[in-house]
Parts: C-alpha cells; sequence; structure tokens
DNA sequence: AACAATTTCGCAAACGTTTGCAGTTAATAA
DNA sequence: TTATTAACTGCAAACGTTTGCGAAATTGTT
C-alpha cells in the first residue's frame, strides 16, 4: 500500500517551495514557463493527484452533488439519478445516492447528513407525508443550493421542478376524448398524495367540460397488486370501454388484469396512462401514454442547479411539459 | 448564509483549548465529566457537526462506497444500488454512483476519479469489451478494496462476486424439460459476452445430458427490439411450444411478440427466462423464472466489501446461487 | 551606474480536526 | 511536610492544499 504523491514530495524532488508547485500546476502567471514545465512533466512521471479531501477543506465545499429519493429501484428515479449523474460528471462532480425508504425521519437525517458533509446540492424527493423543511432551509443557510423534484412540498419558499401534473391528466383526458369511448375507468394513486389530487382533479375537469357525457368511474389503488384486483372486478362487472392509468405502477396491475382477462387493445379497451415510458414498451401493442420523462426532469433539475450555483437567489417553480406518445393502446 | 460551528468556536465559548472539546465530544476519559457535560451541551445547543473533510483529510479516508456501473437506468443496477445503499447507510457511509455509459475509457476515468478521491472502496460492474485493469490494481495498491459484481474480468487476481450463470441455465433448462415440450426456442444476447457464452453453454449441455430428443433451436439477440421481431419470426415458422431467454431484456421483446401473435401462456407456449424478477410480474400470467437477484447481489458484494475493509486480504469469487420462482407461464 | 519595474518565487497562515506528549493541579500516601 | 500518583487539560504538530504578501532576482530605463 503506497502513499499517493503530495506537493511536498514533488516540491523536495525539485527543490522549489510547495507554493511555487501548486500554482505551477494551475498554470499561475507568477511562474516561469520552464519551471511549470518541469513541474508538470514530474507531476506526471509520479502521477500526482490532487488530495480531494485537502481541497474540500480548504475551499468548504465538495465536488459532489446528492439525491434523496424515496427508493432508487422501481419506475421512476433511476432515469432521474441517470440524467443527473450525466450531467455532473460532465463538470467534474461526482453524485452521492440516499434512500429514504419512505421513512419522514431517515429522510431528515439523509438531509442532514448531506449537509454535514457540504455537498454542492442536493436534489430531494420527499417521500409521502411531507418533509420536514427546517433541515432544508438550514441547507440554503450554509449555502447549499436544494433542489425539490418531483414529489415536492407546497412550500412556495423552494426551488421546485416537477411535473405538470394538471396538463398531463388534461392531455391524457383530451386523447381519451378524442377516441369518443363511452365508459371509462380512471384509475389513480393514494388519494392523500398531492400529486393524486392534482391529477385526479384536472383528469376530472376535463372530462367535465369537454364530454360531459362520458360515463366516467374513478377508483383508487394504492399499488400495483392493488391496481390488478381494482381493474379486474371493474372490468369485469363495469365492462368499460377505456382505461385511464394515473401512473407506471397502476398500469402494471391494470395491464395485468387486462391480461387475465384475454382483452385485446385497443379494440376491447382502450388503454391510456401517465408514465415513464419504459413500463408502456413492455407491452404489445405499446400503451399510449403522456410522458413525464424521469430524464427531462433530470435535466432540467440540473439546470436549475447551475444556475442557484451560479449565484440566482430566487426561488423557482419548473414543470417540465408532458407530450403524448402515441403507442397502438388506445 | 451563516457558517458551520467549529471545535475552535466551542472552545472559545467555553475557555478550552480545541483539544479539549474535541475529547469531550468523544467520550475520552481523560476528560472530567462534569467538562464532557458542559462541552456536550454546548455542543447541542449551537448545533456542531464535525466538518467531514477536515476528517477525511487527518484520517485519509472518506466513509464513502463508489459503485461504477455501464448504467443506473435499466433491468438491474438499480437494485444492486439499492441493496448497497441500504447497508452502507447503516454504518454510516454513503453511496456515490458513477455510469461508465458502455464507454471503456470512460470507465478506466471513473475508476481513477475514485482512486483520487480516496473512496472507502468501490464496487464495480464492467462494460462489455473488458476493463483496463491496471488502473483497478492501483487501487488496490493504495488500500482501496474493489470488488467486482455482475459483469466481472476473468483475471482471478481481483475480488468478484457474480451470479452463478451455469447454475442458472441449468436451472431453466431442467424446469422446461420437467414439462415435456417438445420444441423449444432458447434466446440469448450477444455472442460475444462472456455471460452469454457461459449461459448457452450450460443451457445446451443440459438438454443434451437430460433430453436429447427435445428439439431446440438457439437463437441470438442483441436487445429488446431484436427479440421481438426474432421470437415474432420463429414463432410463426417453427411453432415453438415453449421458450427460454436468456435475460430480461430479451424476454420484454419475446413477450411483446406472444401478445402480438395472440398466444396464451402456457397452454400455448410455455414461457422460462433468467431474470431479476421485475419484468416477470409485470404480466399475467407472471413470468416463471429463474432469479439473479441485483438486489442479493448488492448484499453480498457488500459483505465482501465489509471482510476487505477488515483486513481480508486474498481475492476470492462468490458466485450467488439461483433459485427458480414460479410464475404461471410454465 | 543607479533606480524602477517586472518577473519569479517562497514564507507562513489558514481550513478543522486528531493525538502524543507534557504540563498543571489536587489528592493520596509516606 | 514531601514525594507519588492520579485526574485533568493544553500545546503543538500533522494531514495536503491554497493564497496574500513580501523578497529576491532579473530586466529595462535614464
Amino acid at each position: 500500500m503506497k502513499a499517493p504523491v503530495t506537493l511536498k514530495q514533488l516540491a523536495q524532488h525539485l527543490q522549489l517551495s510547495i507554493a511555487t508547485v501548486s500554482r505551477a500546476l494551475k498554470d499561475h502567471p507568477d511562474i516561469a514557463p520552464e519551471t511549470k514545465r518541469k513541474v508538470q512533466e514530474l507531476a506526471q512521471m509520479l502521477e500526482y493527484e490532487p488530495n480531494a479531501h485537502a481541497i474540500s477543506l480548504k475551499t468548504n465545499t465538495s465536488k459532489e452533488f446528492a439525491i434523496i429519493v424515496p427508493e432508487i429501484a422501481g419506475y421512476f428515479y433511476n432515469y432521474f439519478i441517470a440524467a443527473i449523474e450525466e450531467e455532473a460528471r460532465r463538470i467534474g462532480y461526482s453524485v452521492i445516492i440516499l434512500q429514504s425508504g419512505h421513512d419522514p425521519l431517515l429522510e431528515i437525517e439523509n438531509v442532514r447528513r448531506c449537509r454535514k458533509s457540504r455537498v454542492a446540492g442536493m436534489f430531494i424527493s420527499t417521500v409521502s407525508g411531507g418533509i420536514d423543511l427546517s433541515e432544508c432551509r438550514k441547507a440554503e443557510d450554509n449555502g447549499i443550493p436544494v433542489i425539490f423534484f418531483d414529489k415536492v412540498p407546497v412550500s412556495s419558499s423552494f426551488n421546485k421542478v416537477c411535473v405538470a401534473d394538471e396538463e398531463a391528466a388534461e392531455l391524457a383526458a383530451q386523447a381519451l376524448i378524442r377516441t369518443k369511448k363511452k365508459k371509462v375507468l380512471a384509475l389513480f394513486g393514494e388519494g392523500n398524495m398531492s400529486i393524486t389530487a392534482t391529477r385526479r382533479e384536472a383528469f376530472l375537469a376535463t372530462f367535465k367540460r369537454e364530454a360531459s357525457t362520458c360515463k366516467l368511474s374513478l377508483l383508487e389503488a394504492h399499488n400495483s397488486e392493488s391496481a390488478f384486483h381494482v381493474s379486474l372486478a371493474q372490468i369485469k362487472s363495469k365492462k368499460p370501454d377505456a382505461l385511464f392509468c394515473m401512473s407506471d405502477e397502476i398500469l402494471a396491475g391494470a395491464l395485468k388484469a387486462i391480461q387475465k382477462l384475454g382483452l385485446s387493445m385497443p379494440s376491447d379497451i382502450g388503454v391510456i396512462a401517465i408514465s415513464n415510458g419504459f413500463i408502456p414498451q413492455l407491452y404489445y401493442p405499446e400503451i399510449t401514454y403522456v410522458e413525464t420523462s424521469g430524464f427531462k426532469l433530470g435535466k432540467l433539475s440540473f439546470a436549475r442547479m447551475m444556475a442557484c450555483l451560479a449565484g440566482s437567489t430566487f426561488m423557482q417553480t419548473i414543470r417540465s411539459e408532458s407530450i403524448l406518445v402515441k403507442g397502438g393502446s388506445l
């Protein structure tokens, strides 16, 4: 186990001071070209690598962003993470990941840890039930930008990047309405989540406004499993001719029911969902969906982060626009 | 933007030396109980947080593990990452993620960066084409344990944790054989990947040995899309009564074909795959699969990492055993 | 030849912590 | 009383870097 080379060692080899070596390596104008050359050459040779911890200590910032999410595996966050990592790497930063596992206490703890380790910035998607904002406030006070994404708190005094839920729901509803289907079954997630409320409201409003005669039944399913059972029962009893799913998780459950019943899309039943795009392309025909791309959300969030780091101080809420991606299911 | 509290500040407030405060905070026996109490109280009050960078510099280790993968989003790695994060958090460590994006150069660069930032250890799944081991060797020389997982290099002088590919393929083959199906279509990934070769060989050997009369056609598909087309054509022309898919990606494509043809499982065609378990439960009936759990691989890898950190110096190859998970597709 | 300007470089403090060692009291034993 | 021990606490160096400031060496200007 050989120790890494330090500035001091380089300095000794060259009979120069540490300061000179340090400056030579970063092309400081004070240093003679000849000296620079020699220093850089030796640094190359000895494979000198600046000690990131020393720099962090000195400058009191680390070159890493933190992403705090309820969970990594699943339908959405991995894309967001991928996007952030991609951008971060481009500017020489790293990404550290924390899972809160749907536990509010763990979430606070995660935020604290990031603050303690002086990350350059944090991206947070809150667990359902609402985050404790005081810890986030402290982070901001310490000069660490906080960008909330996807599941964001209501408070307006933070930067937020989220899906345009109303728009997405409206888009889906309109696509549904265009097909002239008569009996629509719409499945939503847990009622107490704000995302559910928003989407349901917009969905409902659109139908009220543009297709008041259409028979609409709204149901709730709190996970994939229950979506399966609810759809199964509902499709059997009510024979809807179209199905709307608020999320990938719900969609997965509902499609199982459709497969079980041997129905074919879109002839027996039309299907549309709000989705990240991964699940829809697993089926034939591919499911028509309104895209809420985790990847795109990541890019947007990162851009906002950069702005904050560059000094932007006001708080902003950005909404990622949605687009309709046509599959063959509707 | 208020600066974080430091030891020095605590010391000044209490008219003590920095050393005493430091020791009091970590319950050092040299410090009087009364002093300790006072220090800890003030620390609480002022919300003192030790500066992680200073500690890292002093101790020359950071409390973070790195995971280097070709990509985060997809069928497998997110589960692995989730597992590692879970365990790491338990011991107060963080996890940083690097994507190599199937680019060998980027992969090297990633390994270097981890070495530079003195991570406590790294988990690597290599991009296809084989990693440049010299950089990893250097990491080991610097006292940073390297654990390869899933896609591992051939070299035996590293710690490796991977799926028991032969066993998995054999298990799947045997399950297939037990059903007495007569015409089996087997889909594999890119031929030049070692994982493909291993699985195909074991699969083939099992059939040769235990069901030599069974009609077997092996085909190659290099992604989901091509799996779809290959299956579609093959099922139409050869009418197989059973289908084996080497991976989730292939499975996704093949199932689309089955849906398109309106076949039902397992009556028209039996299906079995080697999979992580996520994709199989999206369909009805749920797909029978041999599990190669990313989550489990994560746990195993982490255990090995802990052993290395505790001083285990010899190199070891661990194989994650596979189990058959019965769905209704076979 | 003397002085100023410029180029080139080093000193030393600072970032916040840890820790070996030594110093200062107070209490105990002789 | 004095020596011995124990109980506390502080000094100072170290981790590897950055950077303001001043010193020395070189060059140019009269």
